[in-house]
RNA sequence: GCCCUCGUAGCUCAGCAGGAUAGAGCAAUCGCCUCCUAAGCGAUAGGUCAGAGGUUCGAAUCCUCUCGAGGGCGCCA
C-alpha cells in the first residue's frame, strides 16, 4: 500500500519537473508515512514542505499543485492539503477490503517480500566459549540473533546462520585441566583446586563419566601433578601462572592422546549440551564453525601474512603486533604471543576474512556487549585486508538483568552459580524467554521480570498476544459446535458491512503489517514486531468485547469471519517470525 | 583518563535517516461477565521528553556543552 503511494507521489513529482515547475535535477524519493491521527488520514506525505526551499515556492501551494498531478488511482477516495503543507491521502474503502482475500492467498507469505533480492548475509551469533552451559546472557543474543535472521530471511535474504565453535585456546586447556583434576579427586586424590579453574557442578559430572568408564586409568598421584606448580593466588601466587603450569603438567603426564581425550570429552560434552540447548530454544544453525579448522587449515597464519605482506606487522619484545591504529584502534594489538601463540585476534581475523571469502554480501556479528572495545580492531584487520569493512555489522546486545520478586537475581560465573538458559527456560517456558528478550532494543538494558514472564494475565504480554489467537480459535470451535454456517464466500464479498471503527482499526492494523516487518528486518529490531502484535492483538480483543462475530446476520457475520481470520492469519505470521507458538487454545 | 550505551508519566518502555495535539503497558481510581475464553474491555488521572545553547519553516528526534546512570578499555578468550 504504502509503496504504491509512493508510486502515485513519484510521478506527480515527474510531472511537476517535466512543467519546470520543480527543478528536475533534485527531485527525492518521497517519503510517505502512515498518518499518527486518523483524521489525517491514512498517509501524508511532506515533500511539498522539503522541496518549497529549492522550488522557491510556498509549501502550501506546492502541495496544492502536487496533488493536482497526482494520477488517478482507485486506491485512493481523496487528498487533503493540511497543516504547514502535508498532503494527507484517504484511502478507498475498497483499498483495505482488498487486503482480505489476499491474506488469504498469501497465508503464511503475507507480510513476506523479496526487497533483499536473495543477496547473501551471514549471522553469526551467540558463540559462547564451550567452557560450560549457556546462561541467560547468552539467552538473549540467541533469541536475538535467530529473529534477526528470521526477519532477514522473509523480507528476500538469503540468510546463513553461524555459530563460532571456539574449540582451542587457553580456556578449553582450563577447562580439560579442570575436569582432570576434578577426576583425580573422584579417584580419592586430595588436592587443592586452582583458583582459576572451572568449578561448575557440570565440571563434576564430566569427571564422573570419566571415572565411571575409565577407571583410574587417568589417574596420577597429586604429589606428581602439584610437584614444583607455582603458588595459586590464595597462597600468594599468580592464579595465571598456576593453573598454565597446571595445563602443562597434564599435557605432560597424560600425554597426547590421554590428554586429547579429556579434551575432547570436555568439548563434546558441553558442546552437545550447547545444541541440545538452542535446539528447545527455538534456535537453529546452518553452521558450526569450528576455530581449530581456522588453526589446523593454515588460515590464521595465512591471514597474518597477508598483513605482514601489506606491511601492517611488526614485532616487539618478541611478540608480532597488527598496525590497527593506522585504521583508527586507540592502540596496536598482538597477535603472535612472544610464546609463539597466536591470540585470539589472530583467530577472529582469519575467521572474517574467511566469512567475506566465502562470498557474504553482508556480516552480522551479534555480540555481548562486553565486547564493544573489539569491534575497531576486527573492522580495522579488515580494512588493511583489503577488504570492505562497512560490509561487517557488529550488533551489541546489552546483558539481561533478572529480576524475581523485585530483587535482583545474582548471577556469578566464577563460583560457579549462575542462571542457565536451561534452567529460565523450564522456569518460564521458550515462549516467554524469546519474547522478553526481543522486546527491547539490543542495546537497550533489559530487565527481565521472572514473575512478569510467568504470569497469566494481560499484564504479560505473550500470553496477551497468544491469547488473541486462541480466542479466534475458540470462536471457530463455537461456531462448529452450534453448527452456524461459516464457509467464507469469495473474495471482497460483504466486507462492505464492515463499518464499525473497530473494524476499521483492525483492517489498517493488518495492512500496516508488511510495512512492519520490512521496517524490523532493516533495523535489525524485532522489537518493532512485538509492540506491532500487542497492537494487533489489542485491536482485536477490543472487537471482540464490543461486537459479536456469531451472529443471525449471514452477510455480516461471513464479513466478520473473513476479518477475523485474516487477524488470526497475521497473528501466526508474526509469532511464527519471533519462534513463538500460537495456541489454539488456553 | 579514553571509548560506548542510556536519561521520555510513580515504574518498565515505545516514538529518534526532523513533521501536525509526545504514546503504550503496569501501578492508582471508577466501571463492564444471564452474552463467541474476564489470560478480556472501557473511562479518569498522570509530562519542563535530564539541563543549557545551536542548526530550521518546524527538534523528544540532528550538533555542542554540562549533569546523572550503566558498561568497556590485557601478549584473556
Amino acid at each position: 500500500m504504502k509503496t504504491q503511494i509512493q508510486q502515485l507521489v513519484a510521478e506527480a513529482l515527474q510531472r511537476l519537473a517535466d512543467d519546470g515547475v520543480i527543478p528536475a535535477d533534485s527531485l527525492p524519493s518521497p517519503t510517505i508515512e502512515r498518518a499518527r491521527d486518523s483524521k489525517h488520514g491514512d498517509f501524508a506525505t511532506n515533500v511539498a514542505m522539503v522541496l518549497a526551499k529549492t522550488a522557491r515556492r510556498k509549501p502550501r501551494d506546492l502541495a496544492q499543485q502536487v496533488s493536482e498531478a497526482l494520477p488517478a488511482s482507485d486506491l485512493v477516495a481523496r487528498t487533503e492539503i493540511a497543516g504547514p503543507g502535508f498532503i494527507n491521502f484517504y484511502l478507498a474503502p475498497d483499498a483495505y477490503h482488498q487486503l482480505i482475500p489476499e491474506i488469504f492467498a498469501k497465508g503464511p507469505e503475507y507480510g513476506r517480500s523479496e526487497l533483499g533480492k536473495g543477496k547473501r548475509v551471514q549471522v553469526e551469533f551467540v558463540s559462547a566459549n564451550p567452557t560450560g552451559p549457556l546462561h541467560v546472557g547468552h539467552g538473549r543474543g540467541a533469541a536475538y540473533g535467530s529473529v534477526v535472521a528470521d526477519l532477514l530471511a522473509a523480507v528476500g535474504f538469503e540468510v546463513h546462520r553461524e555459530y563460532y565453535v571456539n574449540d582451542a585456546g587457553r580456556q578449553m586447556d582450563i577447562l580439560g585441566t579442570s575436569i582432570w583434576l576434578r577426576y583425580l579427586e573422584l579417584c580419592d586424590e586430595t588436592l587443592t583446586f586452582p583458583a582459576n579453574g572451572y568449578k561448575g557442578d557440570y565440571v563434576w559430572d564430566i569427571a564422573a563419566s570419566l571415572h565411571r568408564d575409565h577407571g583410574e586409568a587417568y589417574k596420577h598421584r597429586t604429589e606428581e601433578v602439584f610437584a614444583e606448580i607455582p603458588a595459586d593466588e590464595p597462597d600468594g601466587g599468580d592464579k595465571e601462572q598456576h593453573i598454565d603450569a597446571l595445563i602443562a603438567r597434564a599435557k605432560h603426564l597424560l600425554g597426547d592422546n590421554r590428554y586429547r581425550f579429556v579434551f575432547e570429552l570436555a568439548l563434546n560434552t558441553i558442546l552437545d549440551d550447547i545444541r541440545d540447548d538452542l535446539a528447545l530454544f527455538g534456535t537453529r544453525y546452518d553452521e558450526w564453525y569450528s576455530e581449530r579448522s581456522l588453526t589446523e587449515s593454515g588460515a590464521v597464519n595465512k591471514a597474518v601474512e597477508r598483513l605482514r605482506t601489506a606491511g601492517y606487522i611488526y614485532e616487539k619484545e618478541g611478540a608480532l603486533w597488527f598496525r590497527s591504529t593506522e585504521f583508527g584502534d586507540e592502540k596496536d594489538r598482538v597477535v603472535e604471543r612472544d610464546n609463539g601463540q597466536t591470540t585470539y585476534f589472530a583467530s577472529d581475523i582469519a575467521y572474517h576474512m574467511d566469512k567475506l571469502e566465502r562470498g557474504f554480501d553482508r556480516v552480522i556479528d551479534v555480540w555481548g556487549a562486553d565486547h564493544h572495545g573489539y569491534v575497531p580492531r576486527v573492522k580495522a584487520a579488515l580494512q588493511a585486508l583489503g577488504d570492505d569493512p562497512s560490509k561487517l555489522d557488529v550488533l551489541l546486545v546489552q546483558f539481561a538483568i533478572l529480576y524475581r520478586g523485585g530483587e535482583k537475581v545474582q548471577m556469578s560465573t566464577r563460583s560457579g552459580e549462575f542462571v542457565t538458559l536451561r534452567e529460565l527456560r523450564k522456569e518460564v517456558g521458550a515462549d516467554a524467554a524469546r519474547f522478553f528478550y526481543v522486546m527491547r532494543k539490543c542495546e537497550q538494558h533489559l530487565d527481565f521480570d521472572l514473575d512478569l514472564a510467568k504470569s497469566e494475565s494481560s499484564d504479560n504480554p505473550v500470553y496477551y498476544i497468544q491469547y488473541a489467537h486462541a480466542r479466534i480459535c475458540s470462536v471457530l470451535q463455537q461456531a462448529a459446535e452450534k453448527s452456524i454456517d461459516i464457509e467464507l464466500t469469495e473474495g471482497t464479498q460483504n466486507l462492505e458491512q464492515l463499518t464499525e471503527s473497530h473494524e476499521q482499526a483492525l483492517l489498517v492494523s493488518l495492512a500496516k503489517y508488511p510495512e512492519v516487518v520490512e521496517a524490523a528486518a532493516l533495523n535489525e529490531e524485532p522489537h518493532q514486531l512485538t509492540h506491532y502484535l500487542r497492537e494487533l492483538a489489542n485491536d482485536f480483543h477490543t472487537y471482540y468485547n464490543s461486537h459479536k462475530f456469531l451472529i443471525e446476520d449471514a452477510a455480516l457475520r461471513d464479513a466478520r469471519m473473513k476479518l477475523i481470520l485474516a487477524t488470526r492469519q497475521v497473528l501466526r505470521n508474526g509469532l511464527n517470525l519471533l519462534g513463538i507458538s500460537a495456541p489454539e487454545k488456553m
